[in-house]
DNA sequence: CGCATTTGACCGGCGC
DNA sequence: GCGCCGGTCAAATGCG
């Protein structure tokens, strides 16, 4: 499972990354090519795509820099804005599901910042470094394969992800990270794992707490902080015969003109 | 025995 | 107001 990123990596589709995540109105393509969301450009244009399509801005006092960080990997102590807020209002769900108090919390939903990224897998749980537990499997509209929610079984961190198929392309995995990793990769020390550039590459990252928190905000958040992106996702070893579809060559148009629809690129 | 997965039920948001 | 849908919970079950 070491050699497995040089599985075909490519941007491919692009058109269900659009319908999965619904940036824009079909109608109009999207405001950013892909390239943009990925990073590779400074989008200082706020949300022209966001994937939770409910950022509702006015909502809570958290300015756009606030949202970027909700639980910082310095402020692992938990008690951190949005991330806090979203597992009070889950505890508080949960508590009273059964019981069937219907405590109306006044505010909306307050989601972590996500970002998403296609890997070309046989497997749909792909290996990033760090433990997740299985909570839920949906089936997906207008797909044939069901959504797997994950959540990451350290045991203060409130990371989730999901993952599917794509369904115009099965071999395709869609995984959609939310929130940030407050711990360092609980796999980072396991030798079996530590393929070298997994090591060095990850190392970076984990050793401010979070190793995806950086490509996160290169992804389709809107928020972004400059650091290295590439490398933190070569660093992560999605092993299983993955390989994320996109990770190369994104600084120019090299792959991308064969790959992404011409509306995409025809908006730049 | 402890942990992960499965799976049906439940809940809130949103569109009509 | 109602129904749909996405997301989550938690009991039951499986597995090492």
């Amino acid at each position: 499972m070491e050699d497995v990123l040089g599985n075909s990596s490519f941007f491919a589709n692009s058109f269900p990354l659009q319908s999965i995540f619904d940036f824009s109105s079909e109608g109009d393509k999207f405001p950013l090519g892909f390239m943009e969301l990925l990073g590779a450009h400074d989008f200082a244009t706020p949300p022209l795509f966001d994937i939770s399509q409910q950022v509702p801005p006015p909502l809570k006092t958290e300015s756009p820099d606030a949202f970027n960080l909700p639980a910082t990997p310095n402020s692992s102590s938990v008690s951190s804005v949005s991330s806090e807020a979203v597992n009070d209002r889950k505890d508080d769900q949960r508590k009273t599901k059964k019981q069937l108090k219907p405590k109306k919390t006044n505010q909306k939903r307050q989601r972590e910042p996500r970002f998403a990224f296609m890997t070309k897998s046989e497997v749909d749980h792909l290996e990033d470094g760090y433990r997740w537990r299985k909570y839920g499997q949906k089936a997906v509209k207008n797909s044939t394969f069901p959504r797997s929610y994950y959540r990451c079984t350290s045991t203060s961190c409130n990371v989730k992800k999901r993952v599917e198929r794509s369904f115009t392309d099965p071999s395709i995995v869609v995984t959609t990270y939310e929130g940030q990793h407050n711990h360092p990769s609980p796999l980072m020390s396991r030798p079996s794992l530590g393929g070298s550039h997994l090591n060095s590459g990850i190392s970076a990252g984990a050793a401010s707490g979070l190793p995806m928190q950086r490509a996160q905000s290169h992804f389709y958040h809107h928020h972004q902080q400059q650091l290295p992106f590439s490398s933190t996702w070569s660093a992560l070893n999605f092993g299983h015969n993955g390989s994320i579809v996109g990770q190369t060559s994104f600084k120019d148009h090299g792959l991308l003109q064969d790959i992404i629809p011409s509306h995409m690129l025809k908006e730049e």
